[in-house]
RNA sequence: GGGCGAUUAGCUCAGUUGGUUAGAGCGUCUCGCUUACACCGAGAAGGUCGCAGGUUCGAGCCCUGCAUCGCCCACCA
């Protein structure tokens, strides 16, 4: 690199803020010094965030704008209070959804992956990783994400991938992992399994159809069943299943159909004979009281099966359509043939009655493909063994949830947690850690091999792997074109790839299937650091120490890091989860690419600044809650940074060529009031936020130094400071000192949710103060509201001055006094007289009022034709000649009277109640009987006023 | 079928140990180009805090019930 970044915009500053003339410079600034590397100091408290990492998918939408948010928040936080900081930064392979979007590309071509063949397919994905991983890194780096880029991991890199491996083994060698044939999701079109959290619940209306089973009076000589009039009604959403069925399940208690059970019906059409069986599972109450029980295709069903000891018969392929099994209608897709068999149904008689039926089906998560319930052999994960320790931790207090409702949520889940199917039957991912042998166990290897000269549709040729050989096909070519599944041959189970069987076989293939994505996703927090390797790293940073992430991640995500990661390392992964809601545009909706009512937060970025877009972010909700992003809450962030910059400039511009020197002690007695109020007012500010900020009300701390910033500092302080800038009967102290401290203060405070512009002002202002130590606002010491500055009497004397200022104003503004023309007024402030004689100069300029005189008393005041302000504390008495209208005055005044007086009688009720007297702490009743002398005497004044109209 | 969240100004939202007259931004109205800022300044209007009970000296906040909306979990065909 030839030139060194330039942070300082050196005065004159623009006249208004301009993000994109700021943003990547200061990133550049920051990159480049190194800043996001943390220093490891053993004898410090570590903060480490391990980044959600997006999927590889596409680019970032609005929700990671807002993690990358309230992560960055934390991190610079924690950077600047000077504990060693490190926020690892990932990119998620994301196994299906990936594969599905490269499949997408691919039928644009015409192509799809088996044309391609499975190493083909998965450089086509490589690509796509190329293509898209730097463009996300980009994007965090927009969104000023103070990542360590030199940390970033993917989770197909070679440490992730000894991790998956590693934590597969151990699992299997502790019977954790196990193949078995169990019930799944099977997505269709995917063609592959799903866990159950990756199956959505959508409500459908359908209907349920009765269907009339005959039952079977007897059988003639060649043992064929013969029905009579008699039949069961059985009601079903699917009738396409009744190919599968083997029962017919009536409740035990169910009296019409008690003697029914132990014959049997024929079904119809295909005329198979099945049981009428007794279960608790079919409910008396719903549809006809007779359930079929299609034990293949429905997981109660299946149950009921396994207790009543019936066959499971598997009538689909694994494209949904129905195999042979279904007789005439084989090969029919699952819709096809369910209008087929209600239309013979129907034909034939035996559809009883069609009623209207909501039910919620399944459908996959990833292409909203109704799933089908499939029995099929995959591998699982134990789960009730490694829940045990997640839910003591959490119940232990080990790891809490912020908010923490989450915590029920997540307990409730874990506490019923069923095992996870862990494979899936996609070519990218993690692929399964196992191994058959050829040479021991070429019978139980099915082989499916597809010739690639003959194209996708073509039948492939299926024999056990010995077969196939016998057949002449090679190794080799079993290795590129065949798929195989071995459910009975012995797996081999390895971190490293095995060269040979354990009895030396050297023909090994490797299962098929790879990992569901969030397996590795599960290991994040301690893969990301090196293990399995005992890293120094490792030992340093884990556990670490907040996870944030949404709260709709909380099973698929937070449960199996902790799960794992109290399995892998014997020690939680994090001891905070922090998680946010949804981002929604502003109508509501959910934001989807494919709906088009996403928002790109580079858009945003692009239009007003990625400072204005975190603020907006992080003020819009509070934590765990959803949130409507509207642009002009963004609009209102964009003013924020254009105020900040703009007080800025008129600081740094007041100290000119020179420099101050910051003040290094509350200022004294003596000094200005105004000094001594912003003084105390932002060390207040500062215990406040660094309260707000450890309970993670990140929003509501940066509202606050809004508020501050904008309300205080720079309505009232900066404005006064102008008066004694400018002002020729200056006496007192520059303002300076004080005016560079506060933006300095408020620039730390404000830096971790707006860092471009705190950071730009900073390097500018810094340069006008002497002594600063800190070289960048990144690293800067964030204030913690420990100076002790606090001056109770300046902030109550100063607040007094201000509402003199906005009485007066209010006249003005009620009499329509012309802008430009200087009004006389009078002030009574009996004991506070000296304080707002020192004052006197400010309320002329900032009232627009000349002269105003400070009086002890309001009965010193002229009396005709003026318009009164009784305030708590002062009177404030504005004459009016030539504006002045009685009748008006006389109604201002009545009102506030008669404001005053409810007021006042609602204290003097609460006062006089016994049980308030009797209960109330005593600090609470000498507050309120302060406030009914307050509002007494300002009764008084007001009347008085009102009695020399 | 369980559970959670939301319901506060026209709009979008804050309001964390129950305690002054419930706040902000935007919008609205009236003024104003006062040399930091019109991405601004001054002033103002606007709320029975979803409904009904209860606890309490005192409730936007705690309890109970209900309503509407949203979400999560759940094997009723």
């Amino acid at each position: 690199m030839t030139q060194q970044p330039e942070p300082a915009n050196t005065p004159p500053m623009a006249k208004s803020y301009d993000p994109r003339a700021t943003e990547d410079r200061v990133y550049h600034f920051w990159e480049s010094r190194g800043y996001f590397k943390p220093r490891i100091d053993p004898a410090k408290q570590p903060f480490c965030i391990i980044m959600p990492p997006p999927n590889v998918t596409g680019e970032l939408h609005i929700g990671h704008a807002l993690t990358d948010t309230v992560e960055d928040i934390l991190v610079r936080w924690h950077r600047m209070l000077g504990d060693p900081t490190l926020w690892v930064p990932g990119v998620d392979h994301a196994g299906i959804a990936t594969q599905n979007v490269v499949e997408k590309q691919l039928a644009k071509e015409g192509l799809t992956r088996h044309d391609l063949g499975r190493d083909e397919f998965e450089k086509r994905v490589w690509q796509w990783v190329g293509r898209y991983r730097p463009i996300i890194g980009n994007q965090h780096r927009r969104l000023g994400a103070s990542a360590d880029w030199s940390h970033e991991v993917f989770t197909l890199d070679d440490g992730p991938q000894a991790a998956v491996r590693t934590t597969f083994k151990k699992l299997y060698d502790d019977g954790l992992v196990y193949r078995g044939e169990r019930m799944i999701n099977w997505c269709p079109r995917c063609r592959t399994a799903l866990s159950d959290l990756e199956v959505e619940h959508e409500d459908e209306l359908r209907s349920l159809w009765h269907i009339r089973y005959p039952i079977v009076t007897g059988h003639d000589a060649e043992g064929r069943p013969q029905t009579g009039d008699e039949h069961m009604t059985v009601a079903t959403t699917r009738p396409e299943t009744f190919v599968g069925d083997v029962a017919v399940a009536v409740n035990p208690d169910d009296p019409r159909y008690k003697d029914n059970v132990g014959r049997t019906v024929l079904l119809p059409v295909i005329l198979r004979e099945i049981p009428i069986v007794a279960d608790e599972a079919a409910e008396v109450e719903f549809g006809t009281g007779t359930l079929k029980v299609t034990p293949g295709h429905d997981p109660t069903d299946f149950e009921i099966a396994q207790r009543a000891g019936l066959p499971i018969l598997n009538v689909m392929n694994l494209d949904a359509t129905l195999n042979k099994e279904a007789g005439p209608y084989a090969g029919m897709d699952r819709y096809e043939a369910r209008e087929v068999i209600l239309r013979d149904l129907e034909e034939l008689g035996y559809l009883a009655k069609t009623e209207p039926h909501e039910m919620q089906i399944g459908v996959c998560t990833r292409c909203h493909t109704v799933v089908e319930p499939l029995m099929s052999w995959q591998w699982f994960v134990n789960q009730r063994a490694l829940a045990q320790p997640g839910i003591d931790a959490v119940k232990a207090g080990r790891i809490k949830f912020v908010p923490d409702r989450f915590e029920r949520v997540y307990l409730n889940w874990m506490e019923n947690i069923r095992d996870w199917c862990v494979s899936r039957q996609l070519w990218w991912g993690h692929r399964i850690p196992v191994w058959y042998s050829a040479d021991d166990d070429g019978d139980k290897i099915i082989v499916t091999l597809r010739d690639p000269a003959a194209g996708v549709t073509a039948e492939p040729r299926v024999g056990t792997y010995n077969e196939l050989r016998a057949q002449g096909v090679t190794h080799d070519e079993i290795l590129r074109h065949g798929t195989w599944s071995g459910v009975e041959a012995t797996p081999i189970v390895g971190i490293e790839t095995p060269e040979r069987s354990p009895k030396g076989g050297g023909h090994l293939l490797q299962e098929n299937d790879v990992l569901d994505t969030w397996f590795s996703s599960g290991l994040w927090p301690f893969s990301t650091l090196g293990w399995p390797a005992r890293t120094e790293e490792l030992t340093y940073w884990y556990p670490t120490s907040v996870m944030e992430t949404g709260y709709d991640i909380i099973f698929l995500w937070v449960a199996r890091m902790i799960m794992l990661g109290l399995y892998n390392m014997d020690e939680i992964p994090y001891s905070v989860v922090y998680l946010h809601g949804t981002v929604r545009n502003e109508h509501g909706q959910r934001m989807s690419k494919s709906l088009g009512t996403g928002v790109d937060p580079l858009e945003v970025v692009e239009k007003f600044g990625a400072d204005a877009l975190r603020y907006t972010l992080i003020t819009s909700s509070g934590p765990g809650n959803d949130m409507r992003l509207a642009e002009q809450r963004v609009e209102a962030g964009r003013n924020f940074a254009n105020k900040l910059w703009n007080a800025a400039r008129f600081v740094i511009s007041m100290i000119g060529n020179g420099t101050v020197r910051l003040p290094d002690a509350m200022p004294g007695p003596d000094a200005p009031l105004e000094d001594r109020w912003i003084m105390s007012r932002v060390e207040g500010l500062a215990r406040g936020v660094d309260d707000l900020m450890r309970r993670f009300e990140l929003g509501e701390a940066a509202r606050q130094v809004y508020e501050f910033v904008w309300g205080e500092f720079a309505d009232w302080y900066i404005e006064i400071a102008k008066v004694r800038v400018r002002g020729e009967n200056q006496r007192g102290p520059s303002p300076l000192p004080v005016l560079a401290y506060v933006l300095d203060r408020c620039l730390r405070m404000l830096h971790p949710v707006m860092p471009f512009v705190t950071e730009e002002i900073w390097q500018a202002l810094s340069q006008k103060i002497d002594g600063v130590g800190e070289e960048a606002l990144i690293v800067a010491a964030f204030p913690r509201g420990e100076s002790g500055y606090a001056d109770a009497a300046a902030e109550r004397d100063m607040t007094l001055l201000i509402e003199i200022v906005r009485a007066i104003r209010n006249i003005r503004a009620e009499k329509k006094v012309e802008p430009a023309r200087l009004i006389e007024a009078y002030v009574a402030g009996g004991a506070d007289a000296p304080m707002l004689e020192a004052g006197r100069a400010y309320i002329e300029i900032l009232a627009r009022a000349k002269p105003v005189r400070i009086i002890a008393d309001a009965a010193d005041a002229p009396r005709d034709q003026v318009a009164t302000a009784v305030l708590e504390g002062a009177t404030v008495v504005v004459p009016l000649a030539g504006l002045f209208d009685v009748a008006a005055e006389r109604a201002r005044l009545e009102k506030q009277i008669a404001d005053a007086e409810a007021e006042a009688g609602r204290i003097a009720e609460k006062l006089a109640n016994e049980g308030f007297r009797a209960k109330a702490p005593a600090k609470i009743i000498a507050t309120e009987e302060e406030r009914l002398a307050a509002t007494r005497a300002r009764i008084e004044g007001l009347r008085a006023g009102l009695a020399d109209l």
